[in-house]
DNA sequence: CAGCGTTCTCAGCGGGCTCTCAGCGGGCGG
DNA sequence: CCGCCCGCTGAGAGCCCGCTGAGAACGCTG
């Protein structure tokens, strides 16, 4: 199991990484936010160490990013005991788990096991675009806290934009992915996205679905 | 695969192929940086691995020149620990991943692995030309920070000319590629590039559609 | 079988987009 | 200096694209 270490303070990191090799893991560190985020991104590793208090980078803002570019490597992250984060915040961003300092090898170990068993690259069941959002396994979209009813077509639909938000999608490429058929009368679309419009985007005057006249629909990935 | 191993030291780089070929490549050496960019420009590579420091042209460089040229061959960067060169500034120049010497070739090998694996080739969805930018994927066009709203037709204009930037195109080029006619009056050319111009430049007060009399139009590589 | 929800078709309409045309201006060659 | 030709532009006609309301077909449920 290969794990980064994010950690600035040189003495922590290499005690961590003493005690992590002593557990069986493979361990490499980084020392700055920038340097941490290059690493998860190209590393491939199965778990990251993320204190949050780094040089450069914040480990809050790495975690941030790394998540805002679709890669959900679990996280553990790190705070001082009176740092001006609030771990709230941190789970909010996309980290999975956190710990607060001091701690104990048994604690990080047996947190660090639990990630990784509780199943790694677990994407978060959501699709978000500012306040809209999806949730493909529940089947439930919210325009902020107010739930909005689907039927399955518009349902899937707008997933499909979801997936692709901020892209135009045409509307062949609807018909073959949503309809599953080539040949339809591409008007279907229009009519759907003229039902979705009036549930997702009429009533709270927002304009997430926009018409790219001549090439297809975009959704605006803040939600319109 | 293969590899195109850019390095000066004559150690390091047969190290580098012994060890790449052991594990499966096909490796080419280059022992400066002009030799490199030759290289990597004709021998169709999957990967290319860059010094930053070399003789005659720095790798810094090499990647600068092949990235102008539209040519997104994976690129990883070698540097010293305490190169001159900040490694942020390589991924800036269109490398897609960086290693600080020194480094095991465990590391190396799953690097490339992740290059390759990553899809090579990813071009840049974006089209740019100065601060005139166009993405075709989501539909936008922007000159600086400002969006400019095209029709499909000035879209489908403005994207083939800055595909050829700074090349002189002809109306019936346009005419063929942009409109798919070849007999039509080629003043409609003359009224789109108008429309073009009237969005973005004028507002601007720049000049990036240039008119050379009795050829074509040309697009300025810098925006005007 | 009645009632309901969902999907899809159809036709009309409104407006933006495309293209044509004619007139004008300026560069260039004679 | 004159005339021609190339390119620019404003106006306007027609068309095509996308939107919408109405309603038919279908399936599911009670």
């Amino acid at each position: 199991m290969r794990v980064l270490v994010v950690e600035d303070e040189r003495r922590m990191a290499a005690a961590l990484q003493r005690g992590l090799q002593a557990e069986g893991f493979a361990v490499d560190l980084a020392h700055d936010g920038e340097q941490g985020l290059h690493e998860a991104r190209h590393g491939d590793y199965d778990v990251v160490v993320l204190d949050i208090m780094l040089p450069k980078l914040s480990g809050y803002n790495v975690c941030k990013q790394l998540r805002a570019e679709e890669n959900w490597v679990p996280i553990l992250m790190l705070s001082a005991k009176d740092g001006e984060y609030d771990m709230a915040d941190g789970l909010d961003l996309g980290a999975d788990d956190y710990l607060t300092k001091p701690f104990s090898y048994v604690v990080l170990v047996a947190r660090l096991r639990a990630l990784l068993r509780r199943g790694a690259n677990r994407r978060p069941a959501v699709l978000e675009a500012g306040d809209l959002s999806l949730d493909p396994a529940r089947r439930r979209v919210q325009r902020g806290e107010q739930e909005v009813e689907l039927t399955p077509r518009e349902f899937a639909l707008l997933e499909y934009l979801m997936r692709r938000r901020d892209e135009v999608v045409s509307k062949s490429e609807l018909l073959e992915h949503v309809w599953d058929t080539f040949d339809t009368d591409p008007n279907v679309v229009e009519v759907y996205v003229g039902y979705l419009r009036r549930k997702i985007d009429a009533p709270f005057g927002r304009n997430a679905l926009q018409t790219v006249r001549g090439a297809g629909y975009r959704l605006a990935g803040d939600g319109g």
